[in-house]
DNA sequence: TTAGGGTTAG
């Protein structure tokens, strides 16, 4: 044999030595000319190369795959996200009576998994069964994951009977081969006790969500113990699930059973834990996971730095998130996204857009959710010029179909006082989740549309989406605003009879404040009486502003005498009844009040107001008279009031 | 074969 021709052979052999597209090309074009009959051989090292598109070519000059060359082009299929091409090529090869090995199965159900095909993954488990692979650790660990996301996303009988999926089916001509018998293999009958669960919707309808995912996982646990190998990457997988559906006390076990079986976490480990830290907001384990994560050199790993960003965030420890970010040496689009959106659910929204900013110098492309968190930042901000320079980005780079930038774009408009432009988004958009209806429902009620505000509520709801506590805030804020008494109570009424949704502090203290308006003052305070907690001071005070309107002194002083219970350092509150007393007259009242408030109380932190007039914002403290145009603004306020005065007068009459 | 960030609250 020529010397040529042996190198060629024995690089085939050893395809690890082969690294570059360059490499495999040449070798390609020698053993197109000398060895031909090699050809096929060529395909396994263009996959491992991750080369799609010449995988596809070779493979398209074979007449007749061998398995070797299905898994290769199934292998590349999958890690190249092509996912239905890879489904097809399992089906095609079934059908030529192709049984598939090890290799095969993980990549065929990672993609059952991605398309969410859960119906074709257990169809595929079958084949597993069948061709005896049960026991394999990575085909085990492939479907632990597929099972384990099955729940999450519960519409899968929609995808499964997708035109994508039939496409799958159709290319198949002996699908049938792929279904399973469950009577045949002990192993199986747990597995198949996780597809039942899966798939049985008045069982699953009858249950909330935490309660699925417990079940959920409890069958995946079974899977997991009925595998006789289990590595590194199973227990990641069951820890993920956990994490997935807020089992922490089960994840953290199961990190501790790794220790047990004698696997270190890894930097999976670590990353799939730490959401749930986040979640339950727990610092002390977030730290001991950070100094674990510095020991084992995993300080620059992105997934962990930005879940720590998001434990410290949630913590309230956002310095200690900025000093983490800082110290990455590579700053990606996801930890930039992390870094904005710790500042921004802190408060800190100056510093989040100037972080977003900051992102674009530094030539990272924002994504469309690096958008979520900057337009609330302009939102809370009332930023409306920025906010339309950014509303504009999106167009142009095709991301104002997201419905999640949608949303906040349409509650940054309502929020920055265009209501028209907040409904001009809102109607093109052409999918919109609770939150976008919320968004434009809670934009109409500040606006004092209450009418337009419950006509979308019902539409929402034709709609066949199920509101939430937030979407009863926002139609009970609209009736509040519009004084629609009767309107409120029959919301609250649905809201707690007929959805099932226990009133929080926000639902009472929108209630008390429509029954406050209406001069119903012994209903609102009944009803506050009847809450189970958290009857703290701002939950009475707008009672407390209605007593003032009614000039319901006793009740008023009944109100304090709550407000003294919970909350007894609320000036708010003081400052009221000093007021109310004044209004009735009983100025000696008034003044012991102010006295005692003044001698007992610290001092309120004074309230800050703004407004931008072209580029300019000025803003305005209480008691602060250092404007330029203090005294302009003055007379303009006295005239001002003065109308307001006249108009109530002529009403009263 | 396993992993990340997001929208609505008087």
């Amino acid at each position: 044999m020529e010397p040529l021709q042996t190198t060629i052979k024995t690089l085939i052999n050893t395809p690890i030595q082969i690294k570059s597209k360059s490499q495999a090309k040449q070798i390609h074009a020698q053993i197109i000319k000398t060895l031909p009959t090699f050809t096929s051989n060529l395909l396994s090292i263009y996959s491992k190369l991750n080369l799609l598109q010449e995988s596809i070519t070779l493979f398209n000059t074979l007449h007749s795959p061998s398995i070797h060359n299905w898994k290769s082009i199934i292998k590349c299929y999958t890690s190249n996200a092509y996912f239905l091409e890879s489904l097809n090529c399992f089906v095609k090869m079934r059908a030529m009576g192709i049984y598939p090995d090890h290799n095969v199965f993980p990549s065929v159900l990672k993609s059952c998994t991605q398309l969410m095909f859960f119906k074709f993954g257990e169809s595929v488990h079958g084949s597993v069964i069948r061709v005896g692979l049960e026991f394999d650790v990575f085909t085990g660990n492939a479907l632990l994951s597929m099972y384990s996301k099955s729940l999450r996303f519960s519409a899968h009988q929609v995808f499964d009977e997708s035109p994508e999926r039939k496409t799958v089916v159709q290319n198949g001509q002996n699908e049938r081969v792929l279904k399973h018998d469950n009577n045949t293999n002990n192993n199986f009958k747990s597995y198949n006790e996780v597809s039942y669960n899966c798939r049985n919707p008045s069982t699953l309808n009858q249950m909330s969500n935490q309660d699925q995912g417990n079940v959920q996982m409890q069958n995946v646990r079974k899977v997991f113990e009925t595998m006789p190998e289990r590595d590194v990457v199973s227990y990641n997988t069951l820890i993920l699930g956990y994490a997935q559906n807020s089992m922490y006390d089960e994840a953290m076990m199961t990190i501790r059973e790794m220790g047990d079986a004698k696997l270190k976490p890894d930097a999976f480990t670590l990353s799939n834990v730490l959401p749930i830290v986040a979640e339950y907001m727990d610092v002390w384990k977030g730290k001991e996971i950070h100094g674990y994560g510095i020991r084992h050199g995993f300080e620059r790993n992105g997934f962990i730095a930005s879940g720590l960003i998001d434990v410290y965030a949630n913590c309230k420890m956002v310095e200690d998130s900025y000093r983490l970010f800082c110290s990455l040496p590579e700053k990606d689009c996801v930890s930039w996204c992390s870094m904005i959106a710790a500042c921004v659910q802190n408060g800190l929204f100056d510093e989040g857009l100037r972080l977003f900013r900051q992102m674009l110098r530094a030539n990272i492309k924002p994504v469309p959710i690096s958008f979520s968190s900057v337009i609330p930042a302009c939102a809370h901000l009332t930023t409306l010029p920025l906010g339309q320079q950014l509303h504009g980005y999106i167009i142009r780079h095709r991301f104002d179909d997201n419905v999640f930038i949608s949303s906040s774009l349409v509650n940054m408009y309502a929020k920055c006082g265009n209501i028209k432009l907040a409904k001009c988004v809102f109607n093109r958009m052409k999918q919109r989740d609770l939150v976008s209806w919320t968004a434009m429902i809670m934009g109409c009620a500040s606006h004092g549309y209450a009418h337009d505000a419950i006509v979308l509520f019902k539409q929402m709801e034709m709609e066949d989406l199920r509101p939430n506590s937030v979407a009863f805030v926002a139609v009970l804020t609209a009736c509040s605003h519009a004084g629609m008494v009767n309107d409120g109570l029959t919301f609250f009424n649905q809201m707690v009879k007929h959805y099932k949704i226990t009133p929080e502090f926000e639902h009472y203290a929108c209630m008390a404040d429509l029954l406050g308006r209406a001069g119903k003052l012994d209903d609102a305070f009944g009803l506050i009486c009847s809450m189970p907690e958290n009857k703290t001071g701002s939950v009475w005070l707008p009672l407390l502003a209605a007593c003032r309107v009614h000039k319901n002194v006793e009740l008023a002083e009944k109100v304090v005498e709550q407000i003294n219970e919970f909350d007894s350092d609320n000036v708010g509150a003081y400052v009221l009844l000093s007021n109310i007393y004044f209004s009735v007259g009983r100025y000696k009242d008034a003044a012991n009040v102010r006295r005692m408030l003044s001698k007992n109380m610290n001092k309120k932190e004074p309230a800050c107001s703004w407004i931008r007039i072209g580029e300019k914002v000025h803003a305005f403290i209480a008691g602060d008279e250092s404007h330029p145009n203090y005294d302009c603004i003055i007379n303009a306020l006295d005239i001002l009031f003065g109308h307001i005065e006249k108009e109530y007068l002529i009403t009263c009459e």
